[in-house]
DNA sequence: AACGACAGGTTGCAATTGCAACTATATCGG
DNA sequence: CCGATATAGTTGCAATTGCAACCTGTCGTT
């Protein structure tokens, strides 16, 4: 294969990962240090919320927050253990569960907010210019899906 | 705190946290596809041939490929186990190790990376001009750490 | 030397993730 | 209507990751 990659592709792709990974790491330090549950479960908190009355179904909040199924399945087991979603039986699909966020879940979705806010910006946005923010949104977008989320 | 980040912020965060879910995990399907180990173990392996003949020390390669050290003692075990790498006390610390790469782990760094140096085109490269890859190792440089891979 | 603080690694444990197999329901072609 | 196929979700199992406790050896201070 003449298919190797160009050395600049290689370098970009190398601080994909790995810029990817200390700030991830960095935010999720930030949650746990404040007491909170690892972002996955605002992701899923946020997508209900948005939702709103209507709820997801499981497949829907997979999709949104890039989960695969069996994931989502025992994340939500998770969740509502501590009560803050609630699945229900799906009128329209005998197989399906709809999802439904709580009083308790609105409540963690404000408490988290903040914590992950401040995070972003001490280990992200400080970083970058305004311009910067948007040509690193707009290169990124190139990518398949990234721009859906 | 009005510390709350600014909308270009968020989005951005956001696109960087898919884009890297969504290729990486392009990538390592297409290792697994190949019956490959997963991308660690490429990394380490990759760390180590490039440190030659004298090897390295486990803190090294967590330095490296961002692991905390319990992940690097254990992938190392995986790797020892596969006869990948191997282990070697340390004469200038008596608490360390020292690892090297052996001929297996050579030859298995040789297979990967035609078929990783191929899923990078596919799910990354092939998206971006030269010139917007230029941009992008840029942009994230500026996060603390990023550059140094 | 002797002390305590610290650094390099390992191990046990819990949480998370990925994969494959499974159940139950929908849907589509005939 | 019926069977083949696909979809929604769950569960069991193995691999990986993160955290905390631990052991050993180093280093700086006294």
């Amino acid at each position: 294969m003449n298919e190797e990659p160009d050395r600049r592709a290689i370098i970009a792709w190398t601080r994909l990962l790995r810029s990817h990974q200390l700030s991830l790491e960095r935010v999720e330090k930030a949650l746990k240090a404040a007491d909170l549950p690892p972002l996955r479960w605002y992701d899923v908190l946020l997508e209900l919320h948005r939702a709103g009355r209507d709820g997801l179904r499981q497949f829907e909040i997979g999709n949104a927050v890039l989960l695969s199924k069996h994931n989502v399945s025992r994340l939500l087991d998770r969740l509502e253990r501590e009560a803050l979603v609630v699945r229900q039986a799906c009128d329209e699909d005998g197989r399906g569960a709809r999802v439904f966020i709580t009083e308790a879940g609105h409540h963690l979705l404000a408490r988290m907010w903040p914590v992950y806010g401040a995070a972003i910006r001490a280990s992200f946005e400080r970083y970058f210019s305004v311009q910067e923010l948007d040509q690193l949104a707009t290169l990124l977008a190139r990518l398949p899906d990234v721009g859906d989320g």
